[in-house]
DNA sequence: CGCTATCTGAGAATGATTGAGAAAATGCCG
DNA sequence: CGGCATTTTCTCAATCATTCTCAGATAGCG
């Protein structure tokens, strides 16, 4: 997808995103190295988490412990987050600050996983519903994951 | 299918989940054998998905091997699913047909899963409108997940 | 009863993920 | 530019959940 359709108070281009993500790795004394950089600017292409093996090849040259401990760091970082999906693989993408709260289109057939945004309205609805709920059973709610669960125009 | 509470399939006791479990089994050509009972009935018992070891402990007496197996075989047979938390384990549950739509709390720090039901309106609008985003989208929608990441009271 | 397909349990195998330590890179100070 | 400290990367082996294998036990059926 990149530069098209982004909204709001993410990161616009790839300049801003780069001084957030290295001053949030910062914050937890961290570098933002180059490999770092590799598997941001991959995460930030993609329109969908990425399994391991998929940052690999889009990264072209990352050892594979390399990325599972750099994702780890920007995890702890707060820059990616890990999706664990019903396949074998975890998936990581960039946070949801980053890019912009959204949801998962879950294929049950073929297990890709495409991002999309719900109209503001139903997730303000759906956002205050879940706080009511939230409330009540005395739960403190830091925020909800939403997956539609079907089959993709591919698989069908 | 997701909004009606329940179908009349839904199994209200014990006896009427057994033959429903059986059915189900025999569709896919599998029996319905002791050890297969033991685990649904642990799971019928949890009001909350349970992991392999949870539900090692709570039918007492299962191969670990026979577990896994007998889940998955569950699972085929639409009897059982598996719930994919950020977690170490996987968990298993009844199915939704079988128990009735439901959400998920999810501690964040202890990973522990509580169920919840969301008030049916609430359930009602999403389901519309999930319905409108899928088909824009070109996705055959079966059901959606919706978890509420957070802190439990007990971790707070 | 005996046949046959299915199920069970113990352990081995698999495959994703993580850990530990050595090697390399980078930053810093003069 | 060197030397030293710190951080990152790489290699390789370990770990852990899950799946597989296979010999023996069981159930259903004639």
């Amino acid at each position: 997808m990149s530069t098209r359709h982004r909204h709001g108070k993410a990161a616009h281009d790839v300049a801003a995103l780069h001084t957030e993500a290295a001053s949030r790795l910062a914050a937890v004394g961290q570098r933002f190295t180059s490999n770092r950089r590799l598997l941001v600017d991959a995460l930030a292409r993609a329109d969908h988490p990425l399994s391991i093996p998929e940052l690999l090849e889009a990264t072209g040259d990352v050892a594979q412990s390399s990325a599972y401990r750099n994702l780890s760091v920007l995890e702890r970082a707060g820059v990616v987050a890990k999706v664990v999906t019903n396949d074998e693989w975890a998936r990581y993408e960039l946070t949801e600050d980053l890019t912009g709260h959204h949801h998962h289109l879950v294929c049950g057939s073929c297990g890709a996983v495409r991002d999309v945004v719900v109209p503001g309205d139903v997730e303000a609805d759906l956002d205050r519903a879940l706080a009511v709920l939230a409330k009540r059973e005395g739960f403190e709610l830091q925020h909800h994951r939403l997956d539609l669960v079907g089959v993709c125009k591919k698989c069908s």
